[in-house]
Parts: C-alpha cells; sequence; structure tokens
DNA sequence: CTGAAAGCGCTTACAG
DNA sequence: CTGAAAGCGCTTACAG
C-alpha cells in the first residue's frame, strides 16, 4: 500500500504532449513559449492539480523562498509584534517563514543557526546577548543574515535596533521636566543588550544635566517580581527617591504594585515609569507612563532589508537603521511637561 | 563570480575513500557499517564541515522533518501561548516549524494550506472559522494534519480543542453560587468557535438552573471597545444586571473601565467576570475574576498528536482531546464559592 | 560490510 | 519556440 504517487512534471508534460522543459518554462513565466501553448499547459496542469515539488526545485535552484527567524522566545508582547511584524512582511514577498526560538544559551542558539542552514536563504536573529563571532563562525558567509536589536555595526551583517538608548533618555529628561529631581532607576539583567542601552540612556540624561553621581541605579532583571523588590526597598529607604524608571513595564507595575501596597500614593508621593509600554500599563492604577517603540516595524524593516541582501547578493548595504521610540505620558508620574 | 561550493557528501567520500553509499549509511546511523569506517567519515565529514542537503535529502525522502502551523493570527496572549507550546514541542522532536498567519477569510486560509503543501510532513490548523471542507479540498488526503478548537469530530482530521464550554459552564455556576442570579453575557463574535463555545457554556448553566428565560446576552466582538459599548449599555439600563460575564478578558477589561468610569462600585454594585486569564487580568483594579485554559498545553499536545499521526501513516488514532479549563477567582466577583 | 547505479522531480544551457 | 540531456545532492535496493 504505497503512497498515491503526486503528480509530477512528466505528468503534465505527457498530458500536454510537450516536453518536461517546456512545462517547467511555461509554468514559470518564461518568455519563450507560445500564448497557445502556456495556455494548454496551464490549463493541464491547474486540471491535474499540478503542484511542482518545492524539494526538487529547491535542490535545483539553490532557493526555499523561505526566512528564518531566531528569536529568545516567543511568548509575550514584544515577541507577539516582532512576530507580526515579520510574518506579515514574508508573506507579501511570498517568503515563508521558519521560526525557532527559546535558546537557553549560546550553544542552542548556534544549533539553530546551523539547522537553518540550507532550509533558509535568509535569516533573521535576535539574541539578547548576541555576539557576531557566534553567526561567523555558525553561518557560511554566503547567506544573508539580518541582526536585530545588537548595537549597530558590531558586526557585518546590517543591523535594526529599537532606539532604546534615546528612549530612555527622553524618559529621563521627562521625569526632570516635571520636577522630579531624585529618579531611581530599575535595571534590566545586565548584558542584555535593551537593558544595557535604557540604563546607558539614563545615565547620560543624568550626565548632560550635570548630576551623574546623583544617579540611582537597583538591579533587576526584567520581572515583575524584581520590580516588587526595588519597590519593597525604595519604601524602607529613608532617602526615598522621588520618582523611579523602571527598565521595562513588568518591573515598572511590580514597583507600583508594591509601592501602593505600602500605601504610597503615585504619582504624588512617588512617580513610576516603565518601558515598552505593554497592554497591561494601560490597566493599572494610575495608568503606567512609558516608552512605546514600534516593534511591528522593527520586524517589517528587519525583512525588507533581508530580502533586499538576498536580492542583491554580496552587496551588503543599507544603512543600519535605528527605531525612535515615543513617550507616552499618562496618570503615573504627574503632569506632562507641555 | 560565483557562489563558494558547498561541501557535498560526495567530497567526503573522496576525502574518506569510500563510496558516496558509504558516507550517506555511516551519518545516518545504518547499522551495516564498520565502526572504523564510521569513525573516519564522521571525523573527515566534520572536518570539512559538511552538511547534507536538506533539499536532496526531502526529495528523496519525500521527508522535510518541517510542520507546518496555519493560524489566524500571532500575536496577542492567545496565540503568544499557543506558539510557544508548539515551538517547544517541535524542537523536542527535531522538527522545524514553519508558520503562517494573519488570514483575513476562507481564501487566504486555501492559499496559505496549499502554499504549505510540499514544504511539511504535517500541518497544525486553527482556524476560527475552521470548515473541514476546506482543509479536504486543499489538503492532499495523505498529509497528516490535526485541527486545534474546532468542533471535535467534525473532521476526519484528529482536533483538540480548549474545554471553553465547560468553562463557561463552571464561570456561570460560579456567579450564580456567590449569589448572582441576573448575570449578563457579553457574547463574542458569532461563528468563532471559541465564541459560541462559551456562549453555549453560559446558555446552559442557565438551562440547568431551569431559568434559561432569564439569560441575557450583548453583542460583542472580543474587542475591549465592543466591552466598554456593553458597559455602557449596562449604565444606562433601568433593569442593570448584578453580574457580567464577558466572553474574553478584553471586553471584560472594557466593561470594568465603563462602569467604574461611570461611577459604579465593582463587585458591591456590579460584579465582573472575564475568561482567558490575560497578563492584564492581574492588573485591573478590582482584579479580573477569570477563565484560564492551558493554551501552551493545548500547543503542545497538538504537536504530540501530530507527530503520532506522521508516524503511524494511515492509522489516524488519538482520541479527541479537550483542555480543561480553571477558574480563576480574584475580587471583581466578590467573595469565592467556597 | 561496501560500491556502482538508478532515480527522486525539477531547471537550464545547448542545439535545432 | 521547443526538446533531449545533463545535473542538482542525496538514498537505497541490488550485487558482490
Amino acid at each position: 500500500m504505497r503512497e498515491p504517487m503526486a503528480v509530477t512534471i512528466k505528468d503534465v508534460a505527457k498530458a500536454a504532449g510537450v516536453s518536461v522543459a517546456s512545462v517547467s518554462r511555461a509554468l514559470n513565466g518564461h518568455e519563450n513559449v507560445t500564448d497557445a501553448t502556456r495556455a494548454r499547459i496551464v490549463d493541464i496542469a491547474s486540471r491535474l492539480r499540478y503542484r511542482p515539488n518545492d524539494a526538487a526545485r529547491s535542490l535545483i535552484t539553490r532557493r526555499t523562498r523561505t526566512i528564518g527567524a531566531i528569536l529568545p522566545a516567543l511568548q509575550g508582547d514584544f515577541f507577539s509584534e516582532l512576530i507580526r511584524g515579520i510574518d506579515l512582511a514574508a508573506r507579501t514577498r511570498g517568503l515563508h517563514l521558519l521560526v525557532s526560538s527559546s535558546h537557553a544559551d549560546a550553544d542552542e542558539t548556534a544549533a539553530a543557526l546551523r539547522s537553518m542552514q540550507g532550509r533558509v536563504d535568509g535569516l533573521l536573529v535576535m539574541s539578547p546577548h548576541v555576539d557576531p563571532g557566534l553567526l561567523d563562525a555558525n553561518l557560511p558567509d554566503a547567506l544573508p543574515a539580518v541582526i536585530m536589536n545588537a548595537r549597530i555595526g558590531h558586526s557585518r551583517h546590517p543591523t535594526l535596533a529599537i532606539d532604546d538608548h534615546g528612549g530612555a533618555l527622553a524618559m529621563t529628561r521627562h521625569l526632570f521636566s516635571v520636577g522630579h529631581r531624585r529618579i531611581a532607576f530599575i535595571a534590566g539583567p545586565t548584558g542584555n543588550f535593551a537593558a544595557d542601552e535604557r540604563l546607558r540612556g539614563y545615565r547620560d540624561a543624568f550626565a548632560a544635566a550635570g548630576i551623574e553621581r546623583e544617579a540611582i541605579v537597583l538591579a533587576g532583571d526584567f520581572s515583575e517580581q524584581s520590580g516588587r523588590t526595588a519597590g519593597h526597598a525604595m519604601a524602607d529607604d529613608p532617602q526615598r527617591p522621588d520618582a523611579v524608571f523602571a527598565a521595562n513595564d513588568l518591573m515598572a507595575i511590580g514597583c507600583l504594585l508594591a509601592l501602593a501596597g505600602r500605601g504610597f500614593t503615585i504619582p504624588t508621593e512617588i512617580a513610576i515609569a516603565g518601558f515598552d509600554d505593554v497592554p497591561a500599563a494601560r490597566y493599572v492604577t494610575p495608568a503606567l507612563t512609558t516608552v512605546r517603540a514600534r516593534i511591528a516595524e522593527l520586524g517589517r524593516n528587519a525583512v525588507a532589508c533581508l530580502a533586499a541582501e538576498m536580492e542583491a547578493l554580496g552587496s551588503s548595504s543599507s544603512t543600519p537603521q535605528v527605531l525612535p521610540c515615543e513617550l507616552v505620558v499618562r496618570a503615573s508620574c504627574g503632569r506632562s511637561s507641555r
């Protein structure tokens, strides 16, 4: 009981009374085919429900019409948005999307990189601790790749990033502008690109104000719990800051909940700001002031950049892109500066 | 300037002084190879950084070691969780994952189905308005496929689903048990499987209580805005219900916000419950009572089911699975029944 | 245990 | 414009 044989190009050729070469040319839209022949072939092919075998085609064309996305995770608002942008942009170009995520460490990422090889025409890579050397060591030079959210210029591959630094800088300035001065920062995990950039933005704002010595940095790891912990630490601190800027919304929310639980009034006694504008930011009380990045756009642009790479093989062009962020001022920080 | 030739099985054979057949057998772990030969081949292959060409292999084995997931969307907490479960389970089995989503209508879904053909060994399909006929018409009979969140038994393919009906039934009973009787239901989009099932659960609870005539159903479309609209309608209603059960959390939150904005106290004046347990449910004030489904598990089990299908070709086995839901009682509905 | 050979289903120079 | 043929890189009976 073998599987029913799929219809191949030979079957179509036979039915149409032409060679397989003509079928191939007709179906692939080559010029050198009579309209009449093409019409007959197209008609028969569809009647036979002919579907070219992708493996055979890939074998000879060396193209898969597929791109791969290697991401640290898939769940959560950030990745959810990112992958939506990627998926849409890939579909628009008729590209299939292979995904791989949840890589705990560099070894797993390397394995994922290798396993994508040969199955994709190009790769989108985001790794929080991305090491350009990892890519170079595990990817053939010829494979187009685009890196997301890593330091621009650190890799020979085109890199696109959210302007985490600029967003954090703008938020810190905003907090200054509404009258806060003792602004604590709850940091994200050290070594994580976005976390480091946000911290740098915070620090630069203090430096620009000539008060870098007054920066107060608390440890965090992007989890709500670490935000709570920081919130309790602040509540216990006799020199309590008058504002907190957390490196992401989850920590800001944890901090807010902890502080509110300890009886502090927000924003009058202490203001709170986050980063990401996750959906939940609108629902906490008071609603969270935060920084919004256009993440789907990052994904979309990354695909566009990758597609360009794939077409112009070798000519690694396209200026690095840094997508600006936007301040979203809500109730948790007092009134806006304007 | 042609691309650098990749190393093929021939290169390995030549370097090892054996035939390509032996290389193939050695690398694929067949028994009939001397340990010494195998060792030499493996060594040389890795030294040459040999990577079998997947297209060539697929062409002959008729396997891609890839599964496809066709989903209505990718963003949002639900799909985020679902795809996480799918990705993890696929990885565990060494299967690649091809995704396709954002299909506005049946035509686009059909196109996605066809385009996956030949690129995958099996398919995971979730379509809110899934029509078994659509699958049959666009998929070769031989392609293993598993359907998620559709009515069990309506397709010749194995189907797994969240117990939306049971969850809604349980929530409605819970609301009865804490003393509510005039419980309105904000429905989701008609025709959407989950929405319909949840409504049915609500109705069945009323029927079981012998008061089906007292059911109050308001229209909604799963959006926060439709929840707000329903909330305002209730606020204006002289015969205001004493509890609202929304078919999803987004609508429940919209309704809660609208009602709170109109000065109603929750849960004393009106209780509110949702469905899904999205992260935001914990952050609204008061925190939302809701129903939680183990969505990642649905994805994981669907992959397991698909993998079984793929191995035992033809023997469509595996009893239909319905994953139970769990009540999450928070402050928005008054005290728990226990 | 090992090799020579056929063949998977395509595409593309090369002739005509 | 069309066809015969080579070849993409593998795997797998079939012999030995």
